[in-house]
RNA sequence: GCCUCUGUAGCUCAGUUGGUAGAGCAGAGGACUGAAAAUCCUCGUGUCGUUGGUUCGAUUCCGACCGGAGGCA
């Protein structure tokens, strides 16, 4: 058999729990290069929201899908799956090491998985057709259209969720296919990476929750008020309206609330969302976790490394 | 000093015409396959301030005491 995967270790967790230092700190030692996974560090004009990495905490190791598309465009998975890919072939071919850091848990299983994403996503017009529909007829008949147009579809999707409703009826609708064979066949590929993922994590919760307020405070103080007036003035509708610490901040743009109360708000969608990226994290079996409030994870990390890249096939 | 109001879940409060109590927020658990920093599901026992009394039974009524707020002197 011909090992030809890709090697890639991947730094995940919840925000503010320190991954890129860590992700740092690997790429130098095994000279490697940061592929970032994050669905919001993409925006160019999102750096303080999304803290972004200074240079100084950089420190030479060059990264990778950070900062570099426009606000106003919308960005899915399918599109990191293909964009990290090509990065990734890259990095691989000037013989140096890919390091993924991020906390977008879907992205990383997506990419790392190698699930495709085949077919074309609907155009904008039905899809807005769809999002009206459910908006004038509601969530029951939303669902009823997609009974009608694919039942197994529908038994077997969360249809209290409009998002996955609305989904499931893109599918059979733009693409002709049960959502069923549309997984199928998606999930069937062969990943094109062999990965090390280590997930940070924390033994006690507040210990995260600490950083994190730690952390929303930096971005006050670092113009957080500034990045999010001008994506209020500009007023952005696609995927990057839903930065926290941006869309918290309308209210106090529009004179509701305090500037301290949306500060508050910030903090409170910061804890939830890092709740439910531990939730993502810790059902994945394949994944080593590495307490940030218990142990050395950089000392833990490194010896993982050494391990995973001492198992690969000599040529 | 006197009078009035008030003390119920971590917080803000509701409530029981006397049969030991429930909302919002906070928080916890889970899901997740082309917007994922999104979206969705589930979870509420707490000496009802302390202590006497009335009562078969008090968190609920009465008294005292201890907190808190306001008013009059």
């Amino acid at each position: 058999m011909s090992e030809q995967r890709i090697p890639v270790v991947a730094v995940l967790g919840p925000t503010a729990g320190g991954k890129t230092a860590l992700a740092v700190t690997l790429a130098k030692r095994f000279g490697g290069e940061v592929v970032s996974c994050d669905s919001m560090q993409i925006y160019k004009e999102l750096s303080v929201s999304t803290a972004r990495p200074t240079p100084a905490e950089t420190d030479g190791v060059p990264h990778h899908l950070m900062g570099f598309l426009s606000i106003e465009s919308s960005y899915s998975v399918a599109d990191y799956v293909t964009d990290a890919g090509r990065v990734i072939e890259e990095i691989n071919r000037r013989g140096r090491r890919a390091f993924l850091c991020g906390g977008t848990g879907q992205y990383a299983d997506a990419l790392l998985d190698g699930m495709r994403f085949e077919g074309e996503a609907g155009s904008a017009e039905k899809k807005a057709e769809r999002a009206a529909f459910y908006s004038e007829n509601g969530l029951a008949a939303l669902t009823a259209r997609l009974r009608k147009a694919d039942p197994d579809a529908a038994g077997q999707i969360d249809v209290k969720n409009p998002k996955r409703v609305l989904r499931a009826l893109e599918i059979v609708e733009a693409l002709g296919t049960p959502l069923r064979d549309y997984h199928q066949r998606n999930l069937s590929s062969q990943s094109p990476y062999r990965s090390l993922k280590i997930v940070i994590d924390f033994k006690d919760r507040n210990n995260l929750y600490e950083r994190i307020n730690l952390r929303v405070e930096k971005m006050l103080s670092d113009g957080l008020v500034k990045e999010a007036r001008e994506m209020y003035n500009r007023n952005i509708i696609a995927t990057a309206s839903q930065a926290i610490g941006c869309k918290e901040l309308t209210a106090y743009f529009e004179g509701e609330k305090s500037l301290e109360e949306c500060a508050d708000r910030i903090r409170r969608a910061t804890r939830r969302y890092a709740k439910r990226q531990q939730t993502w994290f810790r059902r994945e079996r394949d994944a080593h976790f590495v307490y940030a409030d218990e142990e050395d994870v950089c000392a833990r990390s490194i010896a993982l490394c050494e391990q995973f890249y001492g198992e690969e096939v000599p040529q």
